[in-house]
RNA sequence: UCACUUUACUUCUGU
């Protein structure tokens, strides 16, 4: 049975789906009955998928076949809820494990604390570790660290170091882990001098670094645009035997993007292209974006032909990037080719993807175009952006009526004008 | 043999 579950595992992490299931049905085949841990490893690897839906499925398929749910599978489908973004379904399946007498780990705590951080809710954070200790757990590193994480990614640089400060004072000994998450959230509060005090602190404390340091570094610095910097940390990491990997090149890419840098990307690129640097999916999306970010439409093309030609299928945030750079060129074939291209890759275009389209018109001269686009959308409710789009597009001709006129058609939708 | 934190990118209007 061990064995059996080992190499679903193996599958599992793999995403492979259909070669997991098979295990499954080979091992009730040989009359092998799968356990808890069967089941939780096919619940992950369905949460780590964002399939939620299969994932709670299984709860219903382990009761019929006599298996309880442990702390572990609950804790599983609760983080594949969070993860798409179901933060009510998380919460209700978690209220749910109480009431069905399965008590909560710390893990359990600690993956609704990080879903609650991730959508800013502070308060029901706050109370929910509160919650926690009542409960009569004490926070372990990986709650510290949780909420050191989010700290950085809401830019709270204060409670970051009132955290940090907390933590130290409860003599939680911060582990590698800690030191990568805080050189991370410095960075993202934008101080790059506390994210290097940290690797300073790190290597102080006698940990190696590994490759994710260095990028955790790298991106500290990426952010102010500080190539001179990045390139340095580029080359004491190989100094210390760590090749670059595509992380560390997309965060040069970002950090030459941020520069405005055109050279400097064109000696990526010219790596990339010519098969020095291999052009994963994220190498080449990220020099997507940062051609975008400089306007630079001859950059973004040639990126964008590269993903087609190695066989990756361009997301909506790509997609919409083209949109929106033809639309600021009047390229308006283009763009329309794009928005095509959005269907036939059997992708939905969002909100974003009609406003670009709208501004297309808009800014082609064609308001009456854009307007009927902004009132033939079904199923998504336009926002301010819409409605800027399309009064301005009228305003560029003078009809300052018919700007007006949308203008009250927002209001009456009640939407606040910006 | 399973789960929680922990390195990149996140796109649209106006000024």
């Amino acid at each position: 049975l061990v064995t059996y579950n080992s190499v679903l595992q193996i599958f599992s992490k793999a995403g492979k789906f259909t070669e997991a299931l098979d295990i499954l049905a080979k091992m009730e085949r040989e009359g092998i009955i799968p356990d808890a841990f069967t089941y939780n490893e096919l619940a992950a690897s369905y949460a780590r998928a964002g399939l939620y839906e299969e994932a709670a499925a299984l709860l219903d398929k382990m009761a019929n076949k006599g298996i309880k749910p442990n702390f572990v599978t609950y804790t599983t489908l609760i983080h594949g809820y969070g993860n798409a973004g179901m933060i009510e379904k998380a919460l209700h399946l978690f209220e749910n494990m109480k009431k069905s007498g399965c008590p909560p780990s710390i893990s359990t705590y600690n993956t609704v604390i990080a879903i609650l951080g991730k959508k800013r809710r502070l308060n029901d954070m706050m109370d929910m570790l509160e919650e926690m200790r009542n409960y009569g757990c004490a926070p372990n590193r990986v709650t510290w660290n949780t909420i050191l994480a989010m700290c950085g990614k809401q830019g709270m640089e204060k409670s970051l170091d009132r955290v940090y400060e907390v933590m130290m004072n409860h003599r939680v000994e911060p582990d590698r882990d800690t030191f990568e998450t805080l050189i991370t959230a410095y960075g993202r509060c934008g101080s790059t001098e506390d994210a290097l005090k940290m690797f300073d602190e790190m290597l102080k404390s006698g940990f190696t670094p590994r490759i994710t340091t260095y990028n955790a570094v790298l991106n500290a610095i990426a952010r102010k645009g500080d190539s001179v910097a990045a390139n340095s940390v580029i080359n004491d990491m190989r100094n210390k035997g760590f090749k670059p990997d595509k992380i560390s090149y997309s965060l040069l890419i970002q950090c030459y993007a941020k520069e405005k840098n055109l050279k400097g990307m064109e000696k990526i690129e010219k790596g990339v292209y010519s098969g020095k640097i291999y052009p994963s999916w994220i190498i080449l999306r990220s020099l997507i974006i940062a051609n975008f970010k400089c306007r630079h439409l001859e950059g973004t093309e040639r990126a964008f032909h590269e993903v087609q030609k190695n066989g990756y299928k361009p997301d909506l945030v790509i997609l919409n990037s083209m949109l929106s750079i033809y639309a600021r060129n009047g390229l308006f074939e283009k763009g329309k080719e794009i928005f095509d291209l959005i269907k036939k890759l059997e992708l939905k275009p969002d909100l974003v993807s009609y406003n670009c389209l709208m501004d297309m018109y808009a800014k082609g001269g064609e308001p009456w175009e854009a307007e009927q686009v902004l009132n033939g959308l079904t199923g998504i409710k336009p926002d301010v952006v819409s409605y800027n789009t399309v009064i301005n597009g009228f305003c560029k001709q003078g009809l300052m009526k018919e700007a007006l006129r949308v203008f009250s058609q927002m209001l009456r939708e009640g939407l606040q004008p910006c």
